[in-house]
RNA sequence: GUGGCCGUAGCUCAAAUGGUUAGAGCGCUCCGCUGUGAACGGAGGGGUUGGGGGUUCAAUUCCCCCCGGUCGCCCCA
């Protein structure tokens, strides 16, 4: 295909670059997220992205808009239809199927994390290709699964530094919906007139849908509709009344929204959804709609829809892109993993052999280094060493090298020391792990002094504008070993963002012994103990 | 699929009612300082003003189409 126009190559619409100054966003929130749902019992699976397009057809819903509308699907060489999966749960289950888990202890629980494509129309925290994060638990239709897995996401967002409401409802299994949708059209039909348009084509199409219509005079109109908890046969009120139950036994707020329900044909009893509490948010627009950051529910009519035994299925997808935007909204600030505390500067030809070996050596003791070996001039290394923020540059000349020693520059404070050359990696050692002891502010703070620690969210509110900044070091985001999983997200370094207010707390994580820092949460923010063991 | 607003340098933004060579700050490269950064002074590189077409003597500016962004609707994490 020739390209007429000079209209320069863009990434296509809807579909973001993950940048390399935001990927400690995505190590952050992958990492945790594997943490947690490991503590739960959860394997991780990774089904493919593109899939025969008849599992989305069938399971998701044929009628639904995800396939109607969203879905990427084309044929493939061989003239098959394939999509790009619209969701996880299809193709989980899908797998679950095909490879005989139900032989496996039940339940099985699942979690995968990766890009997900919707042919939508960009808006606010939606795009194309978007990440997510999916939990199933399948093979249990015990209530207690459903709530095992709210409680894991209220806890997940907690760990990310997220103030979360849930709110829940049951819709209902095959044998008790028909009779409720039946009342409520009963109920809807006599008022039609007072919906919006949209709604009244909804009558027919899809009635549930009417009781989460945004538009005010569809909600005042179906104040009285009946309510689907009247309407749930014993085994579902049973059910929900459990869930319910287990999740106020660990403490966890939400509320009864009977008007939440789902657009997908294979939803069961539980659904919920976790949005972020925006009370703390004093910029959000009157009437601003709710930021969904997580969807759930019970769908225990896939597995035989995909052609598998019944088999009860609960789950929860998150949004990646919404947790990072709100982590973004809250000024929540996360460690940098490609963060580094040493910066070794080399003048003249011998010196630079010499610092190729020493750099090895401190990079095998776990000390964080960088290099400029690509340049020259002490004062061009000198500015890179700043631009990455490092605590200490050693410098080495000829004249070092000839009296076997070597410099120490303190970064902020510009005092150098000469040392013995052979101590070198000891005294760094040694200083990087003083100064994680001690809390010292340096001159630096004073500049920037917009990011107060605020502790309790009443300062919070008062410094809305101001960096409600998450601590990296009281928070503890390091204490436990974060990148220790292998994935396309670990390892991955970001420069220092330059808008970003650097920390310059030195009580920074110095990892020569990762996770040995356990504890030390003072912070009322901090995570609870579930959450940090 | 559909509607509103928007698109000027890597980033943030200027350029009155159309009018000469489209500017600034930050960042980047280099120099003053062949061994000292963040916080000095100087210089330089960077733009076919998102793309195409139209109106006009003249278009960054006005009109149309397309592409993209953003915020909505439908739907949804």
């Amino acid at each position: 295909m020739s390209r007429k126009t000079k209209q320069p190559i863009q990434a296509l619409k809807g579909f973001k670059d993950i940048l390399p100054e935001d990927q400690k966003f995505w190590d952050f929130i992958y990492n945790r997220v594997y943490q947690t749902v490991l503590d739960y019992g959860f394997k991780k699976i990774d089904p493919p992205i593109l899939e025969d397009a008849h599992i989305y057809m069938k399971g998701t819903g044929q009628h639904s808009d995800i396939v109607e509308k969203e879905l990427y699907v084309f044929e493939d060489k061989g003239g098959g239809l394939v999509a790009l999966r619209p969701e996880f749960t299809p193709g989980v289950v899908r797998s679950y199927i095909e490879h005989g888990m139900q032989n496996q202890p039940q339940p099985v629980k699942l979690f995968s994390f990766g890009p997900i494509f919707r042919h939508d129309n960009p808006q606010a925290g939606r795009f194309r290709q978007f990440y997510q994060f999916n939990c199933e638990i399948i093979g249990s239709d015990s209530p207690d699964m459903d709530s095992q897995l709210i409680t894991m996401l209220s806890g997940l967002f907690k760990f990310f530094g997220l103030d979360t409401m849930i709110e829940i409802n049951s819709i209902g299994c095959h044998e008790c919906r028909p009779v409720y949708i039946k009342q409520l059209i009963k109920f809807l039909k006599k008022d039609s007139a007072k919906l919006c348009t949209t709604c009244q084509e909804r009558i027919v199409k899809n009635p549930l849908r009417i009781l989460d219509c945004k538009n005010k005079a569809c909600a005042a109109a179906t104040v009285q509709a009946p309510q689907i908890v009247d309407y749930l046969c014993e085994p579902c009120k049973k059910h929900f009344v459990k869930v319910l139950e287990n999740i106020d036994d660990v403490n966890i707020i939400y509320s009864l929204n009977s008007r939440l329900v789902r657009g997908l044909d294979y939803y069961t009893r539980t659904v919920f959804e976790v949005f972020l509490n925006e009370e703390i948010l004093t910029d959000r627009p009157e009437g601003a709609e709710k930021i969904a950051l997580a969807g759930g529910g019970r769908l225990d009519g896939l597995a035989e829809i995909l052609g598998g035994r019944p088999t009860p299925v609960v789950g929860v997808a998150g949004g990646v892109e919404r947790v990072i935007s709100a982590m973004r909204r809250l000024k929540i600030d996360v460690p940098d993993p490609g963060q580094a505390d040493v910066f070794i500067a080399q003048l003249g030809e011998e010196a630079k052999k010499k610092c190729l070996k020493l750099f090895e050596d401190m990079r095998h003791c776990n000390i964080k280094v960088r290099e400029a070996f690509a340049k020259n001039g002490l004062k061009a290394q000198l500015e890179v060493a700043d631009k990455l923020g490092v605590k200490y540059t050693l410098i080495l000349g000829q004249k070092e090298i000839m009296d076997g020693t070597i410099i120490v520059r303190d970064m902020s404070s510009g005092i150098q020391e000469i040392i013995v050359y052979e101590n070198v990696v000891e005294e760094i050692k040694k200083r990087l792990l003083d100064s994680n002891c001690v809390k010292i502010y340096l001159d630096e703070t004073q500049k920037k002094s917009a990011f107060d620690v605020s502790d309790s969210k009443a300062e919070i509110k008062e410094h809305k504008k101001e960096r409600h900044h998450y601590n990296q070091d009281e928070n503890d985001f390091s204490s436990k070993p974060v990148v220790e999983f292998n994935h396309p997200f670990e390892n991955i370094t970001a420069d220092q963002d330059e808008n970003e207010p650097k920390n310059y707390n030195t009580s920074e994580d110095v990892d020569f012994d990762l996770g040995s820092e356990e504890g030390a949460l003072e912070n009322p923010n901090d995570l609870d103990d579930d959450w940090t063991n």
